[in-house]
DNA sequence: TATCGATGATAAATCGATTAATTAAGCATT
DNA sequence: AATGCTTAATTAATCGATTTATCATCGATA
């Protein structure tokens, strides 16, 4: 009755009691040589240690160990439920570079996401991160970037070019100059009436179409701004009033892939050959983007390079409390396909 | 220097210490009260618990909870780094619909991503999570199942119809009867020299197909079955080798969606129209499935269904130590659209 | 009055690690 | 011989909770 422990339940597998008692000597002796303290102790029970570490695969409980460091070596990466812009491809490649990103330095990744509805984001509570990752979306609602502003622990925000206010910490990409590219792009292949087709409005897309105007000394005619929304019947009817146009325009600008192939798939059913008589342009670079007939012109924004930025920066803040807010625009790479070509001859 | 505390960091917010004193009683009787435990404390003191612990903002540190109670509340959520044949939303939506399913259980989700070449698993290390689901793929190494089988906790396969040895707990997509339903679908239109194409070998597949064919009581015929991997140069050539037969076949049932896609691409640039010369399916329901054009009459795995039944069934096997395995197998759902059509007539 | 039982609340053990403080031993110096 | 210094290793405090065992009080009963 004696022996019997107060609290009995399935332990851990082997602790740092087992090793220290198989090396014969004390709990600290392991910990300080297994943790490779500058603390001396004699080569003879450092070996000791080891060997008995080895000899028991003793791994430390990663529990005990943040509560008595109070480090989580985690990493809260907040998800909009429903994501409104950012398509799915751009999501999964970008958690599964980031989850490597954070592996290759032993932080943990806690999957988190909020409704705009009921933004209880787990990553918000104490004791559970160390630090987040707000993946941004236009429907994200401010108050997420306060609330985890405000719990303790840095946030970095990872825009996709949509955020207003810019917070405190953030990594987000110019889609300003991805836009002028892509229309660049355009008017050096000999354009000059191209369409700009947004499907959701975005200044700063349209601040890139005009810049690259501007660059070439070309005048944006107003009645080739076009707002249609994303829904396919509004797209048609946007496109049927394009073509009505005298003289009609030459290539179009639609501001993301998805709008880009609806505007294509109305167009090939009008009977306009793409890019023959008319080129498309995209943004995003989806994986549908090279997966379709004719595959898409389009803008990339480098997710690779975003996710080992956002989680080495993360790290930074984390780690060394003095370290600088990360305020950075990544830049766009523009990926020419099938879906543009110069203009037919008048 | 005496109330110096040895160890001295950044500390929790509020500890149930600090509820204790407000409240002016002893620790246990806080813990007792915020988790209603069957003991008896006076409804006098209880109040003043509640009030103290609200007034505070008190909010149980979970490591250390975790730590006594040695039950972690986490879910290990395992992808291949490198998906090579579900689709990116399948991946996403699926992860969307799992997370959701847990935080409505209480149980956080770690993120763990392994490599073929080095599946080094954080939920196979001990003291991380109470439970795992391995989201299967045909080039998971079978090593993982072990792996994960052998750690201590319940590990759930999830597959998208494509595993070869059954593991003790999978739930499992019917992807046999999904090409059946969506051959006969083809045959029910009036299509009697249908085509099998195969991005990649799936027997499973393929025995569909030919259940539909037996049932219709129609012969499969050895030179429509064809076996073209995924590139689209080879897609090509074996489309182009298909028109040549005499006669020509009118449908084809491809193996993914993406296969779909590339098939109608080459067809198109064949100048043969799609569905009106040939019906092309294909399986999936990516979402480009339904951006294309024509848009894709293909088969759609039960995602929501499939997260919420992987979720309930993971945590009833770590709650209760004698739950039966799980071993089911969830039926898919035909989604015509565009790409079908009743052949031509001859 | 002594004992028992019921009730209400607390003390203390516990999870598994980390690390500051301390002790012990050995050697050199005064 | 006493003191101080260096090195090696251990003891004990600590993180923040949970839960068993125990204690204290009061009323009722023999």
């Amino acid at each position: 009755m004696i022996d019997m422990p107060l609290i009995s339940r399935k332990r851990h597998d082997v602790s740092i009691q087992d090793v220290a008692d198989l090396a014969q000597v004390s709990r600290a002796a392991v910990s300080l040589v297994l943790n490779d303290k500058p603390i001396r102790i004699s080569e003879e029970k450092r070996r000791a240690i080891k060997e008995a570490a080895r000899q028991l695969g003793y791994q430390p409980h990663v529990g005990a160990r943040r509560l008595i460091r109070q480090k989580m070596d985690t990493i809260g990466l907040v998800f909009p439920y429903d994501p409104a812009v950012l398509s799915e491809l751009f999501h999964f490649e970008l958690t599964r570079n980031i989850v490597a990103a954070a592996r290759e330095r032993n932080y943990d990744i806690l999957l988190d996401l909020f409704r705009s509805k009921s933004p209880d984001i787990l990553s918000a509570r104490p004791g559970r991160v160390d630090g987040t990752i707000l993946i941004w979306d236009r429907h994200s609602p401010e108050q997420v970037v306060e609330t985890l502003e405000q719990c303790g622990h840095p946030t970095i925000v990872l825009g996709g070019g949509y955020m207003h206010h810019k917070p405190q910490d953030y990594i987000d990409v110019d889609i300003k100059s991805g836009v002028l590219a892509i229309t660049n792009h355009l008017i050096n292949l000999g354009h000059r009436r191209i369409v700009f087709l947004a499907g959701i409005p975005s200044p700063q897309k349209f601040e890139g179409f005009q810049a690259a105007h501007r660059q070439a000394k070309l005048r944006v005619s107003e009645d080739l701004i076009l707002d249609c929304g994303m829904a396919e019947p509004e797209v048609a009817i946007a496109i049927d009033a394009l073509l009505k146009r005298k003289p009609r325009p030459t290539a179009i600008v639609a501001t993301n892939d998805t709008l880009a192939i609806r505007t294509i798939k109305v167009l090939l059913t009008r009977g306009i050959h793409v890019p023959r008589d008319i080129s498309v342009v995209g943004f995003d670079d989806i994986e549908t983007a090279n997966l379709v007939l004719p595959s898409i012109t389009t803008v990339r924004i480098p997710l690779g390079e975003m996710a080992e930025i956002v989680v080495s920066s993360l790290i930074r803040r984390i780690e060394h409390e003095d370290a600088d807010h990360v305020q950075r625009m990544l830049p766009t790479r523009l990926v020419v396909r099938e879906s543009s070509a110069p203009p037919a001859q008048e």
